[in-house]
DNA sequence: CGTTCGATTGATGTCAGTCAACCCGAGTGG
DNA sequence: CCACTCGGGTTGACTGACATCAATCGAACG
């Protein structure tokens, strides 16, 4: 448990409810409301959050810190579904469907999430319906861009991830957009199910038609 | 518009709001008021109820027929997202979203369908939010089949995509489980990216191992 | 300064796409 | 009733994109 906060309704405020996207139509009232079904936790860097097969029972939404979303396949190898940070929230499908957890999360660095229960989500939409119409467009993004992705090759895939990372991640700079990229090469290759050997290569050319320029593990757009 | 039912709200209830899993944790009054914002159409095999690039403001719903949603490709091939049937919904990105639709729906035979405006939506939501709780389950369940799709090679897909359709639209029969595919062999490799020729290859194995017999364009399991 | 681990680069293999020929059943028209 | 056409389906040969395997590089860290 989050030694910050535990006890500081306002704390909590300003830790979780109120800057969480899906939880902007609420007024001060429904935000104390809402705040009171919230537990804290925290996560170092490489702990897992959620591990497929298990049933956990929770939502949960990044407070601050970035996670990783994947399952792997039969083969052994790791299919990274999503990269979440701040205000995005995953495990809406273990309070909404009754089977295990079909995928893991990861910290990729120290996180902390406000999680809610089963019950309390449930209760919390019907009180608030218009969290559920929140919900229901962020599943909608979501679905568009696996769909949108599906539909490229391995030289399109690395470019829209990288497009990706350079909207959510990207800094101005003098020469572009500097984007700190969340994964290496190897995660990249995992999340758009390519290899790694082939990310490098994408890059390189890209580097080559003067598109990105690298250094070390960031690039500048 | 259907020339059916039109002024009869018994009549109404039986053709959409009462058999659609959505509306299920409905009452009868509850139902009443969802079926006046209820508008009824029906299109012919070939239609097109959708067309990527418009701006629709509708959910629609399917009360008889086949549905096939998809998008093109920037190179000009194909590419099928879903097949709907009685029961499921789709176009919620219309109403969530302020964007044009990113896809085209068409009609794979004759299909009544309901429409229910984006304004409508929103009321019926904030009226019923378990409404709500429902499309989000069933935006989960679509995440996860797209999801687990995806992490497959062609024949893992194959083999998918006859098991999905099998599910659905197959029927007890003495040999087995006799299913009519709703998609000729260029629609299946449409559907899992793939082309129809690897379709064809994928299934023919099959049939060599004695999975699955052929009969024209139907099957026994 | 050496070890280590990820990134890069090159050589080779393989799965599925492409191209092309042929088959077959459904229509159509003589 | 048969001949012809036409559109999908099947099958085979070839190709190409990406995976795999392997060697080398290079930055980070003790």
């Amino acid at each position: 448990m989050d030694r910050l906060g535990k006890d500081c309704v306002h704390c909590a405020h300003q830790l979780c409810a109120k800057k969480v996207p899906i939880f902007s139509v609420l007024d001060e009232e429904e935000l104390n409301r809402v705040t009171e079904l919230i537990v804290r936790k925290k996560y170092n860097k490489g702990e897992l959050i959620i591990i497929e097969g298990s049933n956990p029972e929770s939502l949960i939404i990044i407070n601050r810190g970035k996670v990783k979303v994947f399952k792997n396949s039969h083969d052994g190898k790791e299919h990274i579904l999503y990269i979440f940070s701040t205000g995005d929230f995953f495990g809406e499908k273990n309070i909404l469907r009754k089977s295990d957890a079909t995928y893991s999360a990861e910290a990729l660095e120290e996180t902390h999430v406000c999680m809610i229960r089963k019950d309390s989500f449930q209760q919390m939409i019907r009180q608030n319906p218009d969290i559920g119409i929140k919900l229901l467009e962020e599943l909608c993004r979501r679905m568009d861009a696996v769909e949108s992705m599906s539909m490229e090759n391995a030289e399109g895939k690395v470019n829209k991830v990288l497009l990706e990372f350079s909207k959510k991640y990207g800094k101005d700079h003098p020469k572009g957009i500097l984007v700190d990229l969340p994964l290496s090469r190897e995660g990249i290759a995992n999340y758009i199910g390519v290899t790694r050997e082939t990310v490098s290569r994408k890059m390189s050319s890209l580097q080559d038609e003067s598109v990105i320029k690298m250094i070390g593990n960031k690039k500048i757009l």
